[in-house]
DNA sequence: CGCTTCGTTGAAACACGTCAATAAGCGTGG
DNA sequence: CCACGCTTATTGACGTGTTTCAACGAAGCG
């Protein structure tokens, strides 16, 4: 696999590299151009790098206080890569974790003559990365442009050790990836390739834009391309193609541009995911 | 499905009724007949209840001080159920969490139109029961006769609050989970059935009698039926039972009385598992 | 402008599912 | 003990959904 080797490379030298506390050039403008911890009088001891991030709230660092909060950042890092690069390969030692600030991650598995499933879809702001690591694990890699916060693992064992708030929120996300993946694996034993497909637009729709109700129209970029949908389905990437023809041409959905998807009503999708 | 209905009757009337501590009659033979959470001398203030059990040592016990386990121990139940006896509905509010202490237990994922799908399937010293529970959720029932020591739910949330070792267990098994069932996805999404039957049998092998090593020969009782092992596999039973003869006619199992297995030499078995 | 990657479409092959018949295991009761 | 019914498992013939193989078009890029 030539094409997975350059990505390593690309990983490799671009992703992991130290760069201490860094902000984006968007948190910049944001923040007022600061580009240490310093901290917001209008959010009572939080640092400017986390006042707006999405993973204070809903993520693994909304289990932190503000003190807490203010010795990560001094370690974090923000980064962006670019889709195809690889964030956890399959068997090194992992020495960073992160929180996904945008952009989505598949989690794959390859058996040993090359055949691949993709175990997971992760979005902001999920944390990446496998605390107590036991035997098996996944191949990390970005599936569109993503943006992460990332900390040494060894500040995150440590933090983990002292807080159980901490703990707690990574079991939490646990418990949810695991229902996840357990409803996939429905999807993967039991549904047809036409369910099949309808079911994983569903699923981006509802993590692209969640709090939408049945009926709704919804419009957006699909993250993966045919080969990486297929290796979410165990599909090849025909099949995935004629079952999204199949849609569009009975009017379910319409495409633009190979990736633009509107979903004109989500009810027609649902009835057709075998739920 | 009028078999399931019969069932759930089942398990109404004989699981989660409470009993008070109890014991088996293994378990009175083996602690002396006292029927009391009494301390042992010999295990230094450990209930007899659990002086004996693999979940003390493997399971979610371990992270409990003797006074907790006294504690828990006066509130647990010993049960003993038949297979097919529900033991988690689908919807139900969960009342009860269980340690399994012998037998198999399935996690089913039902379609609205019968498609079923084994998600899951657990073992001793397996914690059974899902904390902080979200959506969605899997049936659970025994598939083979499994017995459990049982406790209400309040005394296990409590002991999760107070002790954050106990919370750490549950963590650690439930990464453990997530793992399995990201591999069971590439199962169901990229092997052959000829694959997925041998990958089953790896799988059963493994579980029954750990510390195998390749190479070794081994002989257990499925604990599925072949209706089970294609809920498990996405496939049909006649597809099982045709790859199951063929793995026999190989020479690579042989089957006696439908349900015993003997694998001559395992590593016959994973050269077929498509690894 | 060619080159490569990505996606679509068609025809043929095949793995698995469906349908159906039969056998084997197992408890119940005469 | 055998007869009976019921569930579970096997086996065969046939149908079909998905894959495979192949050709082609569209988009992105140097």
């Amino acid at each position: 696999m030539p094409a997975l080797i350059s990505v390593k490379t690309v990983a490799d030298e671009t992703i992991w590299r130290e760069i201490g506390p860094a902000i984006s050039a968007m948190e910049v403008a944001a923040s007022g151009g600061e580009m240490t911890d310093r901290l917001d009088i209008h959010t009572s001891g939080i640092p400017a790098l986390c006042a707006a991030c999405e993973a204070r709230h809903r993520g693994v660092c909304g289990a932190l206080e503000p003190e807490q909060l203010v010795a990560l950042s001094r370690t974090s890092s923000k980064q962006r890569v670019q889709p195809g690069a690889e964030l956890v390969g399959d068997e090194e030692t992992v020495d960073h974790y992160s929180n996904i600030l945008s952009g989505v991650v598949k989690l794959t598995k390859t058996l040993s003559d090359g055949r691949q499933q993709i175990v997971g879809l992760q979005f902001a702001p999920d944390f990446l990365g496998r605390p107590f690591r036991t035997e098996s694990a996944a191949n990390a890699e970005a599936a569109t442009e993503v943006s992460l916060c990332s900390f040494p693992r060894a500040t995150i064992e440590r933090m983990l050790r002292e807080s159980p708030q901490l703990e707690h929120r990574i079991l939490t996300q646990t418990l949810k990836e695991l229902d996840e993946a357990r409803d996939w694996m429905v999807t993967l034993g039991r549904k047809t390739a036409a369910e099949k497909v309808a079911s994983f637009l569903l699923l981006i729709a509802r993590n692209i834009d969640p709090g939408r109700s049945a009926g709704h129209a919804v419009s957006f970029d699909l993250p993966l391309t045919r080969a990486d949908i297929a290796d979410f389905l165990g599909l090849t990437i025909e099949t995935v193609s004629r079952q999204l023809t199949r849609l569009r041409t009975d009017g379910v959905i319409s495409i633009e541009h190979n990736r633009q998807v509107s979903v004109a009503n989500l009810s027609r999708l649902e009835a057709r995911s075998g739920i």
